[in-house]
DNA sequence: AGACTGAGTTCGAAATCCGAACTCAGTAGT
DNA sequence: ACTACTGAGTTCGGATTTCGAACTCAGTCT
């Protein structure tokens, strides 16, 4: 019914655990810092019971990790995991589009090198080759047929 | 309600335009040659009123452009626009994350630099520094609070 | 005792999604 | 000139998800 090229299963894969409205979302809201149930419900306007049913989720594919952080009362918090943190690069690559191609919002937002504020390029790297390269060099995503 | 710094903004402008379950699929599909509806509606196994509805808003986010190609019966198709392919290293930011990360689907794919066939790695690029570097060293994500 | 905290649940109403069948213009075959 | 087929959609009713608001429950603070 479809048989797109390994590379389809792939994606499919991914967006059957960050796929959602929210997901992605929450994995930045972890990488800016944030951990707690309340938290995240406030910062995102996420409704209670989908943000319990995404944590979860988001535990079952281990992306987040639910960890006890005082016992008196018993309270949990979430922490993102390598996994969860390795999700980077696909957000790093939805800001970078917006910030190019949205046409509402003008963010003056901008990402930048940490230790000299250059505004970074994200780009492919080939160790074997040293050499870094653009999207139209990659195989295995079909960027390659006619256009 | 929600005061993340800019970033977060862009991300969600994004995540407006393609944040649903279907639309990086068709993009990817997009990407793969896939142009007419019936055949997106095949491949993908959307259904088609969603579909309608997905391809419309995808067309007046500049991501797809509806070309009529052919008269007799007026008929036309979806071919993806600059900002649509601007979205591959998105797609590509999760492709790889399946294949490093995801538990499921033993993914023997795997995207490789055209040229050499060596397994491609995802980086930053700073311009003056010229290096590449890695999430931890972006400012404007948020990932530089303690851990 | 009474108010507060933080991580959730429970509810009914509203928005989305789904598959299957239908439309509508034109083309191809007999 | 009747029938079948193509391709891009629409129209349906029913099933699934989402929503906000209010509630729970253990423990703490004053």
């Amino acid at each position: 019914m479809n048989q797109q090229g390994q590379s389809g299963a792939a994606i499919e894969e991914t967006l059957r655990v960050v796929g959602d409205r929210w997901s992605i979302l929450l994995v930045r809201a972890g990488l800016r810092g944030i951990r707690r149930f309340d938290d995240f419900c406030d910062d995102l306007g996420i409704a209670r019971p989908v943000l319990t049913e995404r944590l979860r989720r988001l535990v079952k594919f281990g992306i987040f990790e639910r960890v006890r952080y005082q016992d008196k009362p018993v309270r949990y918090e979430y922490r993102l995991t390598e996994a969860g943190l390795a999700l980077s690069p696909a957000l790093v690559a939805l800001v970078r589009w917006s910030e190019e191609y949205s046409q509402e919002v003008s963010s003056e937002t901008t990402l930048v090198h940490a230790p000299c504020g250059t505004e970074l390029e994200q780009a492919f790297w080939c160790r074997s080759c040293q050499t870094t390269f653009g999207p139209h060099a990659v195989k295995g995503v079909g960027v390659n047929d006619e256009s």
